[in-house]
DNA sequence: ACGCCGATTGCCACTGAGCGGAAACCTGTT
DNA sequence: AACAGGTTTCCGCTCAGTGGCAATCGGCGT
């Protein structure tokens, strides 16, 4: 037998609070049906203990168990999941002005809220003849390469800008905006219009416009995008954004 | 200073993952915001154990506190939630055919898919002129009294018949199915008809009309329903629902 | 302003719940 | 039939989690 750990634990002052929902964080879109080694790994935990918490999430919802012995989430997470009501009011509301926005144009609508240093994306409405896009509800979105970003960068507090900024800005595409001075003007630009645009910034051949959705106080809440082919006239289709915006906003606020 | 229990458990063999998992039972669609004290009382749980579990959750983004030191349901647990594939996929497949649907009676459309002893509904559609339902998505709606669950019941397991027989019909409106006879005879219809009716039997006023989404091999996927006026003539509306359920099931079917 | 009461936060002694290495046990593959 | 890769069970050791208590906070009525 080889030694062992004071108190058998290879990673002491971590809680079991935080290795159980560690291993919620290991699913994404990405990686959305895990094997035992796989979440293990990911989750830099042993077998044995990923093992045990699994049984304990599979067994309340969270997790279901696949034949082939693989786990995802389970309804029992989304069911609680979508009582969380910053999400679940704003989509309600929001719904019929999406489906107004999406006859006018036929292209994707998507609306999005702020999330750590993203957006993530709450509620789309998209048609056959859109552009097909790689968002889906639940998704996220960067702050420097979306149109939705730009916005939100430009009426939330200015230290979110700081720090997108100092992290740096990755070029996700040809017309990534990387420099700093770039986006700081985009964004000063998209405070005074109301809107802003993003033209093949995060995917080639795709572009946006958005536009924010904000509280009686000014704060913003919410941005409203739509999302369409390159060649597609954003100027045309600002306007339509911009009103949907107000539109959404104003319902909101009177609601609360 | 009084007795202390063993090890200083009130619960002994209760795992500290399962007093996390509890924390998150306590939030419904009637209680999604409440103090550290409503927490600790319908958790069963003493405050100072569960102001730690808060914590841990809070810090993680599965809940989040508001100015009035509340706590609510966090965007990051609706984003994880948000991933589960069985109402994902489902959700993204019938939206345009729950459109279809609405755009042809102007009623509430709901899909949902059975969860323990109910059906949980995962998507719905609904205008200004349609009757107001209390159900939302995410919520659940029992199987004796509903369209949709009479259908589920109809297209599943035979033993959840049994099971929902045995801990007994509660009388939900005046007109709800109380007797197993009449339930079982229910069933047995919707069987044969591939669609059910529900009248005025989980809300006055309220009616309904479902049929089944099947998989290939004639399981249930989920369910899809019309909810409407009691007044309304529920035999006119029954095939346009047959057909959507027709049609959804063909187009699950072709993406696997 | 003041005092009251419930809610929140911090503290700490005690121990059994959780940890993880290892071995047994499956399951599909060559 | 042997093998490889994954899954499940086992078990001894100990520190992370527990919960009673008390200090503190804060909203409300007087």
């Amino acid at each position: 037998m080889v030694q062992l750990m004071a108190g058998n634990r290879l990673e002491p002052g971590r809680s079991t609070a935080s290795r159980l929902l560690s291993v919620l964080d290991v699913f994404s879109i990405k990686a959305e049906e895990l094997s035992l080694v796989e979440i293990a790994d990911r989750a830099a935990m042993p077998v044995a203990t990923t093992y045990r918490l699994l049984g304990e999430l599979t067994k309340w919802g969270a997790l279901e168990r696949l034949p082939n012995r693989r786990y995802r989430v389970g309804l029992r997470l989304w069911e609680v999941g979508s009582l969380a009501p910053r999400q679940r009011d704003l989509r309600e509301v929001s719904r019929p002005f999406m489906q107004d926005l999406y006859e006018a144009t036929h292209e994707n609508v998507q609306v999005g809220v702020p999330e750590g240093n993203e957006v993530l994306i709450v509620e789309m409405v998209s048609g056959r003849s859109a552009v097909p896009t790689v968002t889906r509800v639940g998704g996220r979105l960067p702050l420097h390469a979306t149109a939705v970003g730009k916005v939100t960068l430009a009426f939330s507090d200015p230290d979110l800008l700081a720090r997108t900024l100092q992290q740096g800005l990755p070029k996700l595409a040809p017309r990534t905006l990387t420099m700093p001075r770039m986006l700081i003007q985009a964004v000063e630009q998209a405070r005074q219009n109301h809107f802003a645009f993003a033209v093949e910034e995060m995917t080639r051949g795709a572009s946006s416009v958005a536009s924010p959705v904000l509280a009686r106080d000014g704060t913003l809440i919410a941005a409203i995008a739509l999302v369409v082919r390159a060649s597609a006239d954003l100027g045309r289709l600002a306007p339509a954004v911009r009103t949907s915006a107000l539109a959404l906003s104003r319902e909101l606020q009177r609601t609360r």
